[in-house]
DNA sequence: GTGAAAGCGCTAACAT
DNA sequence: ATGTTAGCGCTTTCAC
């Protein structure tokens, strides 16, 4: 029949079929390769079963999101991945006949299924082990973006440690401004202007944390020594700064297998999981605390 | 009309439009951000114009690369941008109706349009400056993935550099293996046993200068008193590490928005630059070399 | 200018 | 089993 080159025509096919193939992944951002595992694996698994992943990058903003995943719909999509967790998801996505998965957090109200992990215990369990350690006086270093529901888990958790062992909790956050290394180190100066006595500082994400760990040696503060600080991530950075980042393993990975693993068996009819899939994180103790 | 929440669909209007506005990009990885600049740029000002940029990630393999191209090609893309540079795209891409771009290289035979950098330029120059500062024996340390275009340049932009001044070139290389830190210190181990003399090692990416300076961290190796280690890429990672890399700046969100702008501008028949555009790369010395 | 009709290239349901 | 046909939801063209 065909020598060679002939390429069938998706859009008819799916028109035809009433789905695509396609699933859009909504992330906050590319940058920093936060996601960068999660959406390698997300593309490689679903690509193997013929689905074809589909990037959208919102930066934090709530309403480019929105508009994202609307123009998104309009490819009649096989699933859609969501990480940005925002509440006007909920209805574009209401009634839709199609999966929707919520990853990387464990939403209170989910939309229809997750794949998560939780961001509460993740700096809850820091928390607790700094002070295990000997830190007295923590505070928690945060962007504080609109919508962002890890974020907020993430200070609750940090939140909730200090309470337990009757602290106060002191936290420091930037507002709005995209996730960098600068803001690390402004987070750490505000937080030390604050409140001096700060000895430990548990960072929201692994990138703030090491922005941070570069000022202290930019300011002369030792670390652990003077000021101990952690990162939520595990990311490539972490090992890279010296001392090496004590951070949160976060399963970004397999996070992305897992939701690609349940696209592909849903669309079968042969998923017989739960609707909500929580994954675990471990803390990793390396040298800045 | 509507009160809310209809969506067109965008399948039917594309297959009798006979055009998607998808835009599908083929990066060689997602991993250690060195594409996330690009990528995010690229998804931005496309989405701007109602386009919908589609990532695959070939991993390096060139087989895979071109299925997935072949899989894009059924969605009948309004453009397409490549960044692995295979010659098994040129079939593929033979009387595409839709303007075919190669980004992050100059290529001796394009396909079509280029956005690119010179690879070549970028590690000779870096060679030349380090020999300017006393550095004697320069190693390259680089990955042996096939038919990866940019490093084979980047290779050869060091050769030239070192025969210019009559020196002898000596690399060392990882076969295949993924683009990691680990791969940066392997590397500087062979070369240190097959050449002790070497002063300096110009690494053909930032992730393997930064693993080769962990490396020498380990072995006891004062960098760049022992030895000069130097990057290309200026990742995020480079500021980082200690001491901090002198490294080539590639645009890559320059590059984004080129090639963004150049297929935005196509599809409106407006556009009236070259075929092919070079972007600049710029030399930054920090404290490895 | 406005409105009806043809058809994009497939899939799926039906008839043979 | 194989062949035929209707129609997916739009864009475009052509007639009015």
């Amino acid at each position: 029949m065909q020598a060679l080159n002939f390429v069938p025509n998706r859009l008819a096919g799916s028109l035809a079929a009433r789905t695509s193939r396609i699933v859009p992944v909504i992330v906050p951002t590319m940058a920093n390769s936060i996601f960068s595992d999660f959406i390698e694996e997300v593309t490689l698994q679903l690509d193997a079963a013929g689905f074809m992943a589909a990037f959208g990058c919102s930066n934090f903003d709530p309403d480019y999101e929105q508009r994202l995943l609307k123009s998104f719909l309009g490819w009649h999509p096989s699933a859609v991945i969501l990480t940005g967790g925002t509440e006007s998801f909920r209805a574009l996505c209401a009634g839709a006949e199609f999966p929707v998965i919520e990853a990387w957090s464990l939403p209170a109200r989910p939309i229809d299924r997750v794949v998560g992990f939780s961001n509460f215990r993740a700096l809850h369990s820091m928390v607790l082990a700094l002070q295990d350690w000997g830190y007295e006086k923590i505070g928690f270093g945060y962007i504080d973006t609109p919508a962002n529901e890890r974020t907020e888990q993430r200070r609750q958790g940090w939140e909730a440690a200090l309470r337990e062992r009757g602290k106060q909790p002191e936290a420091s956050r930037t507002q709005g401004g995209w996730l960098s290394m600068e803001d690390g180190g402004m987070i750490l100066r505000t937080l030390l202007e604050r409140h001096p006595d700060t000895d430990a500082i548990a960072f929201a994400s692994d990138v703030l944390a090491v922005g941070a760990i570069l000022e202290c040696h930019r300011l002369g503060l030792r670390v652990p020594e003077d000021m101990a600080i952690t990162g939520c991530g595990d990311m490539d950075l972490s090992i890279i700064v010296n001392p090496a980042l004590t951070t949160v393993h976060v399963p970004g990975r397999q996070l992305g297998r897992t939701c690609a693993q349940m696209i592909m068996q849903l669309s079968e009819g042969t998923y017989d999981g739960p609707k909500t899939i929580e994954l675990g994180t471990s803390l990793i103790r390396r040298g800045s605390a």
